[in-house]
DNA sequence: GTCTATAAACTGATAGAC
DNA sequence: GTCTATCAGTTTATAGAC
């Protein structure tokens, strides 16, 4: 039921963010008792900061694992996208977007997994951008860090544009066109 | 008292969103009472749908007085973007973009607006880019409707990015590299 | 116009029976 | 483990005095 719990959790902080829910939304489509989501999750505070934990592990594991199946920065760079690109395809943004908009509302444990998401993330990028610039797949001179910044500004601000405006294609066909400009 | 009561509804929204703030935040904040906003605006829907609606009328005349200032292309989006810089140095974020996250708890009147911006806004980018194009200062083939999509998503989800890292400076420098790059 | 007072619903959270 | 019952606080919103 743990599981069950956070995982209706995470889809609504990922649809309404974490003022646009309550422990009654859950309750209700789990069928039980607001009571019993606090058996296993005491307070709200700690289910959100619970599934980003969970949230970011899952994702670690997905990147990792596109590390390891593909050589090319740039490849590993589409097939990165393209889990932003799924969650946006199933009607979910990212979480740790969504909740910055209300991060001041939110608990420092909470504040803490986001902004330790994006610096996570921004290693990543940074990371398969200077190898490609030093296998000479580089097409630009800009400063690794700021890029990584860009791109990753990029998907967040294109799944929050995709959703305000009900069109999923925009993300990946956008970026694959500014991404193709970067390498050469 | 109706500007006062508007001013820091934005403020409120552009910082912790929709669902982050009551009516009592704001009261307290201008030594009034609840009673008295409602007398301005009588729910809570329709002060956000005002307050878009001034937001979106402000916006639409900065960039216009742009276009009259400027004639470059690359000067304007330029400019353009730092319209969101100043908000950011604010500690604000964009409305429609925070707004975005909670969409789809609020009535179709703010959905409309917040949906309305975002084209109102590719269109404008979407023009200096085609107007670059005609005069052979654009680098790149991508269909520019696609690249105002990445550069509006870039502005977007920079401004979070620079909110939950609590580095205000990633915005302006992060973009200005990626426009330099599409402009030759 | 701004207030007091209040309604009705909802919030996160707890105690204790089963 | 899941429930019923309940709490204290908050939410948006309204009625009516001043």
């Amino acid at each position: 039921m743990a599981d069950r719990i956070m995982d209706h959790a995470q889809l609504l902080v990922q649809s309404v963010g974490y003022n646009g829910f309550s422990y009654a939304d859950i309750a209700q489509e789990l069928g039980i008792r607001k009571a019993t989501i606090h058996y296993y999750y005491r307070t709200k505070s700690d289910l959100c900061a619970s599934l980003l934990r969970r949230y970011r592990l899952r994702f670690r594991i997905k990147v990792e694992s596109a590390m390891a199946e593909l050589a090319s920065p740039k490849e590993r760079l589409m097939l990165y996208i393209s889990f932003y690109q799924e969650a946006l395809d199933d009607g979910r943004l990212c979480p740790c977007g969504v909740l910055t908009s209300e991060l001041l509302t939110l608990s420092p444990d909470i504040q803490e997994e986001v902004r330790g998401f994006f610096d996570e993330q921004l290693d990543w990028i940074e990371a398969q951008l200077r190898a490609a610039a030093s296998a000479g797949e580089l097409r630009v001179t800009t400063p690794p860090r700021d890029l990584a910044a860009s791109l990753l500004g990029m998907i967040e601000g294109g799944m929050l544009l995709a959703h305000a405006r009900k069109n999923r294609r925009s993300l990946a066909d956008a970026i694959a066109g500014t991404l193709s400009l970067i390498f050469s």
